[in-house]
DNA sequence: GTATTTGTTGTTGC
DNA sequence: TGCAACAACAAATA
């Protein structure tokens, strides 16, 4: 599921469950492929006993700023393809796909991934780990210019324009119906070669890329302390989102039908009376 | 049994 | 060398 706003959906969602609160005990899975290249028993050491003292979230991962006695720790979560951070009952009994759970006195944070593509990372020290800071500049940030897109887009000049929107280090938190939706509010062919764009077009995919992002975090992480009470109920009809999956979808603005073929390896929906091929 | 899935990474080949 | 395409990872569902 998660892409920038999911993130962050479930970011806020233990970080209102949990901040300030400490962990009084810790669960993990540990032979799932989540923790690859980590360290489930050192995870479970320092995390016992510490306090949940703040989180960020950034592109499609989550960090979470904890303190106890082996001092400061950050634990990184990416959710892959099908991950969730949930909030249960203290004294939940966790299920086959819930790889790390934290006790806290309240309640009990999960973390379940049935497919495991995603994955848990632990550091510990004062500063964040630079897995962390070292992801791309936020599209919504200053840092994300239409020139950047313009230089980016020419050095992958011969992809079709879908596989760069999915590129993490110039585009970080876009997924697969994020692309699709930016796509189709810039009325450009999914198969376009990066390099084809006219700089009128380029601008309007920087545009739409803002404007998406923008909206997707409204609609689906909320506004300020307000959390949705679940993923995707705010977004509107009139997206793309709502119809890509649909068996005889149609396009929200043309009403004409909607296309469905693999595009930079990805499934990819556009609307062809809107997104010309030129 | 086959094909599908909102992601990333390593390998291959141009 | 740089870049593009693709398989692989895993598990459930249609």
């Amino acid at each position: 599921m998660p892409e920038l706003a999911e993130a962050e959906f479930y970011r806020k969602r233990w970080h209102q469950a949990a901040i300030k609160r400490r962990v009084a005990a810790v669960i993990t899975h540990d032979r799932a492929q989540v923790f690859r290249g980590s360290n489930p028993a050192a995870l479970r050491r320092a995390l016992v006993g510490a306090r949940f003292f703040g989180s960020e979230a950034a592109a499609k991962q989550i960090l979470f700023r904890f303190h106890g006695p082996v001092g400061w720790m950050w634990l990184g979560v990416h959710l892959g393809m099908s991950g969730e951070l949930r909030v249960e009952p203290a004294g939940y009994e966790p299920h086959r796909h819930d790889h790390l759970v934290l006790r806290l006195t309240r309640t009990t944070l999960v973390l379940s991934d049935l497919r495991m593509f995603g994955r848990v990372r632990f550091h510990r020290g004062t500063e964040p780990p630079e897995w962390w800071t070292n992801i791309a500049p936020a599209i919504h940030s200053d840092a994300f210019t239409v020139d950047a897109v313009a230089s980016f887009l020419h050095r992958r000049a011969r992809a079709p324009i879908k596989a760069v929107l999915l590129m993490q280090n110039r585009f970080p938190g876009i997924g697969n119906w994020m692309a699709d939706e930016i796509l189709w509010r810039a009325a450009i062919q999914p198969r376009r070669l990066a390099g084809s764009l006219r700089p009128a077009e380029t601008r309007a995919l920087w545009r739409e890329c803002r404007r998406v992002a923008r909206l997707a975090l409204a609609t689906i992480a909320g506004r300020g302390d307000y959390l949705p009470p679940d993923l995707n109920l705010h977004i509107p009809r009139s997206w793309l989102f709502w119809h890509r999956w649909e068996a005889g979808g149609l396009c929200p603005k043309t009403k004409l039908p909607l296309v469905r073929e693999a595009v930079g390896g990805r499934t990819t929906c556009w609307s062809p009376a809107r997104q010309i091929l030129s």
